[in-house]
DNA sequence: CCGAATGAAAA
DNA sequence: TTTTCATTCGG
């Protein structure tokens, strides 16, 4: 077997910045599958980004950074080869206010939240409504037929509830933002996939609508949604323009009717599993490698985290430890992680990340990426006891021993899922805008620890001064916990 | 009614 | 090349 290096091996960035996204969606999109680390040369490994994109960085339509790859549709038959949008139009100099509201990313949706229970959206039964089902459909929306998904659509109406839940807010401009922003992270599979859903669609919908033509209306026209125009109206008024430089379609416009106020719109059951139109069958999207309709490894929402990543209970300000959990979440804490029970194993975790070496990497440490670039970096390390920044052609030598290859793989994975945590947590922070001073941050750890029965007054009002009055809300730390966690007890 | 995203399709 | 419109729902 070769190893094969994983990164940027021919074009790389040619100004000293990184691609940001792009490297970071390699590393999942990689490094999960290949289960080997990353070498990622720049110190934002960790995947918070500060800075602003590089302006040689492809960006998306919001100035985000986005994959390099292509879109996948390959080579396929009709699909329009050159995507790239106008390098400068005036809406982009308009809406140039280069502030990325939106917190970054620092791996895509389907493994930032492959551990929660909300479900996610059974696109095979969505894409393969039936005919009749279609027509229902149009018949709700006084015949309006709305064009179908395409593949980004699909995979934003996949992961909105996910997204939502891990935003913790409703607001779907969030939600698209942040959908947008994974979906280029997304492995290729995934997007594969989507796409495949898309050509299903697209299929569906012209058989159930073999007329159907897509006719958007003219610019000028100002959108007269309130009126209703059938499916296949006659070119009528719409050549009488006054600009006079519009050559009108060939079909007109279809106008979206307005809804009647008792109309019954689609369900938004209609497109899951449990919808009794649909049988639920497994698909290979859902059996990928990502496990994406992981029922079983919720994550623990009724917790909060310090400024080191440490779960603590926010109405009792006690710290936590999780019980027969397979997964650590807390890199100080020292429980075993090991998928058996291991209620009286040894914890072997020694250093900061789970690791059998001695030696501490704080996740301060990895905030300030000072020592290692990525806490990956930081495992691998410590496995080979060598220094962040020897060469990986000698690494790869030395780890070329089976046994050291599946001990490595087993605390890749721990690693991996102790990092959701702490990139979720990390994404939140970033929502509300909070930079932690270390001081203030134990400060906080302080307060929080003092008393053994803490009010929720108390947490709420120390909460509210670190998340001031944006987005992160409460009903986070209130939703219902599926594992076990319990108060750790102080020493 | 706008926005926030990407992509299909039309102008 | 540029625009609309699929989705969603809070502001």
């Amino acid at each position: 077997m070769a190893f094969t290096r994983i990164g940027r091996t021919g074009v790389g960035p040619s100004s000293g910045e990184d691609y940001g996204l792009d490297a970071v969606a390699q590393h999942n999109a990689v490094a999960t599958t290949e289960k080997f680390p990353l070498y990622q040369e720049d110190a934002k490994g960790l995947g918070i980004y500060e800075g602003y994109i590089s302006s040689d960085a492809i960006r998306t339509r919001s100035g985000r950074s986005a994959a390099r790859h292509d879109s996948p549709f390959s080579v396929g038959s009709k699909s329009r080869v050159s995507k790239s949008p106008a390098a400068r139009t005036k809406k982009e100099k308009k809406a140039k206010s280069a502030k990325s509201k939106t917190p970054r990313l620092t791996a895509p949706l389907s493994v930032l939240t492959k551990d929660m229970n909300t479900p996610i959206k059974d696109m095979d039964a969505w894409v393969n409504r039936p005919a009749e089902v279609r027509h229902q459909e149009t018949e709700e929306r006084n015949g309006y037929v709305t064009r179908p998904m395409n593949s980004f659509m699909l995979y934003r109406s996949a992961y909105a509830e996910r997204t939502k839940a891990w935003c913790t807010q409703n607001n779907h401009q969030v939600v698209s933002a942040v959908c947008g922003e994974s979906w280029p992270m997304e492995p290729q599979d995934v997007r594969d996939q989507f796409n495949e859903w898309a050509r299903l669609e697209r299929e569906n919908h012209q058989a159930a609508h073999p007329d159907y033509k897509f006719s958007p209306c003219k610019p000028v026209n100002k959108r007269r949604k309130g009126e209703f125009s059938d499916e296949e109206d006659d070119v009528s008024d719409v050549g009488a323009d006054p600009d006079g430089d519009y050559r009108g379609p060939k079909v007109a416009c279809q106008k979206r009717p307005v809804p009647h106020p008792g109309q019954t719109y689609l369900n938004n059951t209609v497109g899951f599993s449990s919808n009794p139109y649909f049988t639920q069958q497994p698909t290979g999207y859902d059996n990928s490698q990502y496990q994406y309709t992981n029922p079983s490894r919720p994550l623990p929402s009724n917790i909060a985290y310090d400024h080191a990543g440490i779960p603590y209970d926010p109405h009792t300000g006690q710290y936590l430890v999780q019980q027969q959990s397979q997964y650590q979440y807390s890199p100080s804490i020292g429980a075993s992680t090991n998928t058996t029970n291991s209620t009286n194993e040894t914890p072997r975790t020694v250093g900061g990340y789970g690791l059998p070496g001695d030696q501490q990497v704080s996740v301060d440490d990895m905030l300030a990426g000072q020592r290692c670039d990525t806490p990956m970096q930081a495992l691998f390390n410590q496995m080979n006891q060598t220094s962040a920044y020897q060469q990986f052609g000698q690494v790869y030598h030395q780890i070329a021993q089976q046994e050291q290859q599946q001990q490595f793989q087993q605390l890749f994975q721990e690693q991996q899922e102790q990092q959701q945590s702490y990139e979720h947590q990390q994404y939140l922070q970033s929502a509300a805008r909070l930079t932690i001073d270390p001081s203030l941050g134990s400060d906080f750890m302080k307060s929080l620890q003092t008393p053994v029965v803490q009010s929720d007054n108390q947490f709420e009002t120390a909460m509210g001064e670190m998340i001031g009055n944006s987005y992160v809300n409460m009903d986070f730390f209130n939703q219902p916990t599926s594992p076990t966690w319990s108060p750790k007890t102080q020493k």
